[in-house]
DNA sequence: ATATAGATATACTAGACCGTATAGTTTGAT
DNA sequence: ATCAAACTATACGGTCTAGTATATCTATAT
C-alpha cells in the first residue's frame, strides 16, 4: 500500500491550504472581471492578502494558476443533479430544470465564466473543452433524461436530441445579450413567462405522457 | 458652407489611403486570430509593411485602430440584405436565410469576430453593442420581415418573438461549440438537413400561408 | 524649384509584468 | 530548544510593449 497522502507527515512548517484556496478565489475573481492578461500576479497576491513568493509555492505559473481556478469553479458548478419526487409532471420538471437553467445564465460570475472560457479557448483549448463537457453538455444529458422518461416509443431515440433544442430555445437572445453586455440579468417573472412557453412548445411538438413512463 | 472634406488641397505628400487600409486589415486579422492584448503595434506594422510611425500618423491609439477594424468589419457584414422572388414560398425564404446564417456560423473569421466581441464587451461595450446591433439583431429583424409576410392575422404580432426562436433553434447547439472550440465548423448536410428540420417545426407551431399574405 | 508634409528606420522612454532571488521571520513537529 | 520548511517583504533580471523623438528620404502642390 503506498502511504496515504494526508499521512505523509513531513518535517517544517505545513503548506496552509487556507492560504492555497484564498490564493485560488482571489485569482478566480480577478481573472473572471479582469481576464488572464490584465490580471497580474502581483494584483492576485496582494488580493489574497499574501505574498508574492507563496503564491508561487502554491502554483507554479500563472497558466497552471488559471487551470486551477477553473477545475474547481467547475467542481462547484458540478453538483447539479437533483432527483425529481415520483410524482413529478414532466412539466414539473422542464418548470424546474428550465427555470434553474435561466437562472444560472443571469448570475454575473456564470456569464464571466463563459466569456472567459470562450475568449481563451484557443489558448486554453483542454480547459475550456472540460467546462464545455462539465457546464453545457452536462446541463443537456440531465435535460435528456428527463424527456426520456416521457416520451414514447416513436420519439425515445430522440431525447438527445429534443433536450438540445429545449435548452436552445431556452437559451433564445437571453445568452447572447448576456455575452456582449447588451443585458445584464433575465427578470425573474420574464424567466417563469419564457419557460412557460417554452414548455408549451415542447408539448405541441412531441407528444409526452404526464407519468414517466419508464 | 463648409469646404468639403475631399477637396481640401494641402501642400505636401497627401496620406496614403491604401497604406490606412493595409494597416487596418492586418490589424483586424492578428486581433481576430490573436486578440488584442497579444497582437503588438510592432507586428501590426510589419504584417502591413509599414514603419510603426505610419501606424500612429492614421490611427491615434492601439483602442482606436481596434474601434476602427471593428467598424470595417461590420461594415463589411452589413451587406446582407437581398431581396426574394415574389414567387418564393415561405420555405424557400427560410430556407436560404437558414443555411446562410449556419454558413456564417461557420466561418471562422466570424467565429473570432464572436470571441473577440464576447471577450471584449467589458472593455468595449460600445463597439460589442454596435457589432450586436449590425451583426445578430440585425439578421433576426431580417427574419422578422420574412415571418411577418407569412404570419396570418392573428399571429402577425408575434414575428419578431418568432424570428428570435428561429434563430434560436438553428444556432441549437453549434454555436456554443464553436465559440469553445468544440467544433471548427458544420457540415454542408448537416446544415441543410438542421435547416429542412427547424422549418418543418415551425410549420407545426406556427399557421403560415406559402404565399406571401402582405 | 522649393516648400510642405507624409513615410521610413531606428532609437529611446517609461512602465508593466513574470518569475526568481535573498534575507529575515514565523510556524509547527520532534 | 531546535530544526526544517513556509511565509513576508523587497528587490531584481529580463523581456515585452505603447507611444514618442529624430533624422532622413520621398512625393506632391504651387
Amino acid at each position: 500500500m503506498i502511504i496515504d497522502e494526508v499521512a505523509v507527515r513531513r518535517p517544517g512548517r505545513p503548506k496552509s491550504e487556507a492560504k492555497a484556496i484564498a490564493i485560488r478565489e482571489a485569482a478566480s475573481q480577478l481573472f473572471m472581471t479582469d481576464g488572464i492578461e490584465r490580471t497580474s500576479m502581483d494584483a492576485i497576491a496582494q488580493a489574497a492578502g499574501v505574498s508574492k513568493q507563496t503564491v508561487y509555492s502554491h502554483f507554479k505559473s500563472k497558466d497552471d494558476l488559471f487551470r486551477e481556478c477553473i477545475r474547481a469553479k467547475i467542481r462547484d458548478y458540478g453538483l447539479q443533479t437533483s432527483g425529481f419526487p415520483a410524482t413529478a409532471t414532466i412539466d414539473d420538471k422542464l418548470r424546474h430544470v428550465g427555470s434553474r437553467f435561466l437562472t444560472l445564465l443571469s448570475d454575473p460570475e456564470v456569464i464571466c465564466m463563459f466569456r472567459l472560457m470562450i475568449a481563451e479557448a484557443t489558448a486554453f483549448p483542454r480547459v475550456s473543452e472540460a467546462f464545455h463537457e462539465t457546464g453545457p453538455l452536462a446541463t443537456i444529458e440531465f435535460m435528456t433524461e428527463i424527456f426520456a422518461a416521457h416520451l414514447d416509443d416513436e420519439h425515445l431515440g430522440l431525447a438527445r436530441r429534443i433536450a438540445g433544442e429545449f435548452a436552445a430555445l431556452l437559451k433564445g437572445e437571453y445568452m447572447l445579450g448576456l455575452l456582449l453586455g447588451a443585458r445584464d440579468g433575465i427578470a425573474a417573472d420574464e424567466i417563469r413567462d419564457h419557460v412557460e412557453l417554452t414548455i408549451s412548445q415542447f408539448r405541441t411538438l412531441y407528444p409526452m405522457s404526464d407519468q414517466p413512463v419508464r
